[in-house]
DNA sequence: GATAAATAATGACAAAAATCATTTATTGGG
DNA sequence: CCCAATAAATGATTTTTGTCATTATTTATC
């Protein structure tokens, strides 16, 4: 965990964030105050239970947010990209952290304290709509998720997530498709299954041609099977 | 669905509600544009995919708020109080319901349009802020539901779904204790699993002098060693 | 590039939970 | 209060998934 600088208006996905709309004294004063932080795969940017002093804008690379079950596992809750907010639920409810987040890949994240974020929300009321539009689709990607994980077998939910992750691996482009990379283990703890259900079920996917393995990278090449399979009707 | 008429300033939750705190002149507005509906047991309220044109804040009675899952089978998300507000999702967002609701008792709900109610919350900016620790709220529960589905046995999730019941039904007091009343089938269907699979736990908690049942009711008589089974910590 | 450590793969088995079939109770309407 | 309809209970069985043990492979490090 570096610290590094990272100004604002030079991030590739301001535009995309939040905070996108605000006054160039503004964004000079969060360019100031802000801290950016490198993490290297694997480290933790924070842990459940811990009080937020703020929160962390991603701008670059791809971050699991997860909590710990009661014999100690690892729950996948979600996956979020640069652009993002993570810790936003505990900042909003001034409670602690809900979950833990930690890097996938090397990653940069920006954080903002939250005595300056709330001042920012006072004074942009499109920045209090935006939080709750997002608190709002956080919400429903939950309901969904709840919904698969009471009905669906393990199968139906390995193809909904590996088309899931499709999407958040977007940047790992090979000629012909996104490359999905995460360990087994984090794979089973997204779908909410064991880690060698989730291996035997890749092994069928492989040999039914829906997917190609390398390692832990695996390439979608059969994307409307995989629907069929996951049942899954939003793109 | 009957229409009836009822009065903010009377209404018992309303101190409770997010709307808590509104002048007198927009009490009134309030009070003369929303409409108070009365369900029945069963009724439904809205239904998931349809567009929003308005939340609905629970007067009375209890709500359940679900979504159909692939295979049609209801999965309940949460089950809603006097005093909390059904839609704000799909308001927030501007997208359709992402669940439906219906009442578990006979039930009254007041209708507010959403033009009304984003004009409060412009002026109102303890609103916004009550908005987005609500959705906070929702999200951190449901957070919570995802990992107890995917890392808790059938037996813990239903014991923790009546510790949680227990909560909600707490004006079916009896002597000692409050009293859930909810069919075998809802109830499967908040766990996530086959109502079969409930009504033997079911069986066998009545066995072990966990719970009494009667009919439909059941009250809780050991509630430590349901916290234990459900490895629940917080109450 | 060799080696150890970590991760992935595979098999055998056990446990949990779903499904299907049937019987028993409960409830609500006439 | 009775009867039909609905819901609950129970049993037998199958399916799914988890667990434990072992081997193979990959990855990182010296």
């Amino acid at each position: 965990m570096t610290l590094i600088s990272i100004n604002c208006d030079e991030c590739p996905i301001y535009r995309k964030s939040i905070f996108f709309g605000i006054d160039e004294q503004d964004m000079v004063e969060l360019d100031n105050r802000k801290t950016c932080y490198y993490y290297k795969k694997g480290q933790i940017i924070y842990y459940e239970g811990k009080g937020a002093l703020g929160l962390y804008c991603i701008n670059n690379g791809k971050i699991k947010v997860f909590k710990i079950g009661s014999e100690g596992k690892e729950q996948i809750i979600r996956m979020a990209q640069p652009g993002e907010v993570l810790g936003l639920r505990a900042v909003i409810s001034g409670k602690p952290y809900s979950a833990s987040a930690a890097a996938l890949d090397n990653s940069v994240c920006c954080f903002i304290g939250k005595q300056r974020f709330f001042k920012l929300t006072i004074k942009y009321p499109q920045l209090s709509q935006r939080i709750m539009i997002t608190l709002s689709h956080l919400l429903e990607g939950a309901d969904n998720k709840i919904t698969s994980l009471a009905q669906k077998s393990v199968r139906e939910r390995l193809a909904e997530s590996l088309l899931a992750l499709d999407q958040v691996f977007h940047s790992n482009k090979s000629p012909d498709g996104n490359i999905i990379s995460l360990s087994r283990e984090d794979l089973a703890n997204l779908v909410g299954t064991a880690t060698e259900t989730v291996i035997r079920l890749l092994s069928e996917f492989k040999h039914d041609q829906l997917i190609e393995i390398k390692g832990r990278k695996i390439r979608i090449i059969n994307k409307p099977a995989l629907f069929k399979i996951g049942k899954t009707f939003t793109s």
